[in-house]
DNA sequence: GTCTATAGTCGGATAGAC
DNA sequence: GTCTATCCGACTATAGAC
């Protein structure tokens, strides 16, 4: 026997398939909170449904995270890593970067608005930002510990790249309380789409949004975006 | 003994601290719902917090609402009674007035910019509007039947009123889809004040607003309204 | 109209068989 | 690793004294 095996290997089959199968029920625990805690809030989620929608059961939870607010934390962990693969798809450069490449205001309001356009076509297709949005949401008028996981060089990042844009943009100050104010207010917009969707349902007296109706919400938001950013001085018609 | 009394009056001062001691209490649950339903939700709120928080007791809720959800319907509606006194305060003429007036493009910037400073100082100043926020924030990712009470006649008025506002600014159909999208974007922009208030507390490093985040916030809001009115056509810098 | 005591239900977590 | 059966605590709603 060689020293170099361990001493009692499991068959590679079976332990395979232990490991594949905890992983398994890992996946539709997350899944399935995803959904519920959305929904329900944490408290409003009960493990039985939690067992039932992931098709386990109410021990599983306790094993696999140690409590329903394990799993919750766990469901929050994997937003943050999936936020983390579309801000890689943006192509969203290092907030320092832009600060440092002095970049021209023309230049800065188009990647600007690219940037909106990315994040508004995010909000309105996917399905999947959709159900993260509702638990943001929670996160934001009511901060667990999880608020710190989505927000440190997730959500920090892209507040920060923005104000660094609007300051080459108009020529401010990216730290300045006033720049940050600008890109708040700015991705506000965006977020009015996820968070007051239940208004613009009803104010267009639909049930869902159109492809039409998400072509016109993202020209309108890049228009919006533009202008204000080309002209920061109120002025009359 | 006339017999235009009632059988049995009974003591005027009796009878008037009974009422006053059951409106007290009622106004007292609604009070505490305020608070507590916005902070955890209607099943994340327990009864025995309700009672807690009113200093009455658990029975008190099923006496006067009939139940958690009762008192949670009229917590909504007081909710509703407080938004129409301040639409009154803003003069916010019907919808149909503007529409039928033909506003200026210029005057009708001036009235959008008026009425979006008034919902922004609502939001950034009050701390009675900030609670109903978070009440509100639920009602639009999760709808319960009190939705349709905030909707109808109020957030559907002031969105209707921003689209004649902006048909009126930008010349366009108030009806339209675009119209609306663009009121729902404008409005957005305010309502994130209220919705990602912990996102702006960290990104500006405060625990709390100053005076002066308030007004730099009231300021760029109506810039970015009168840009985004003025100027409907994307253009470069 | 208020409030204490309690009934009946459902929650999260666990023990122990498989 | 999974899952059933179960514990115990907390919940809502109610009954009945005041």
């Amino acid at each position: 026997m060689s020293s170099l095996s361990p001493p009692h290997p499991l068959p590679p089959l079976e332990r395979d398939g232990r490991e594949r199968r905890s992983e398994d029920t890992r996946r539709a625990l997350i899944a399935a909170g995803l959904d519920l805690f959305g929904d329900y809030g944490i408290k409003g989620t009960t493990s039985r449904m939690l067992a039932t929608a992931s098709r386990t059961n109410v021990a599983a939870i306790t094993y696999h995270f140690g409590s329903k607010e394990g799993l919750y934390l766990a469901v929050v962990g994997s937003i943050a890593e999936r936020m983390d693969q579309h801000l890689l798809k943006t192509g969203m450069p290092d907030p320092a970067a832009v600060a440092g490449a002095s970049l021209s205001a023309a230049a800065a309001v188009t990647v600007f608005a690219n940037l909106i356009d990315h994040l508004a076509g995010l909000m309105v297709d996917s399905e999947e930002v959709r159900i993260w949005a509702r638990i943001i949401v929670r996160e934001q008028s009511q901060p667990t510990l999880a608020f710190e996981t989505l927000y440190r060089g997730r959500m920090e990042r892209i507040q920060g790249m923005l104000a660094s844009l609007i300051g080459a943009a108009i020529g401010s100050d990216p730290a300045a309380a006033d720049t940050k104010i600008r890109a708040h207010a700015l991705i506000g917009q965006v977020l009015g789409f996820a968070t007051s969707r239940e208004s613009l349902l009803r104010a267009l007296g639909v049930k869902r949004l159109s492809p039409t109706h998400r072509e016109t919400i993202r020209r309108v938001l890049r228009q919006h975006v533009e202008a204000c950013l080309c002209r920061t001085r109120p002025a009359s018609a």
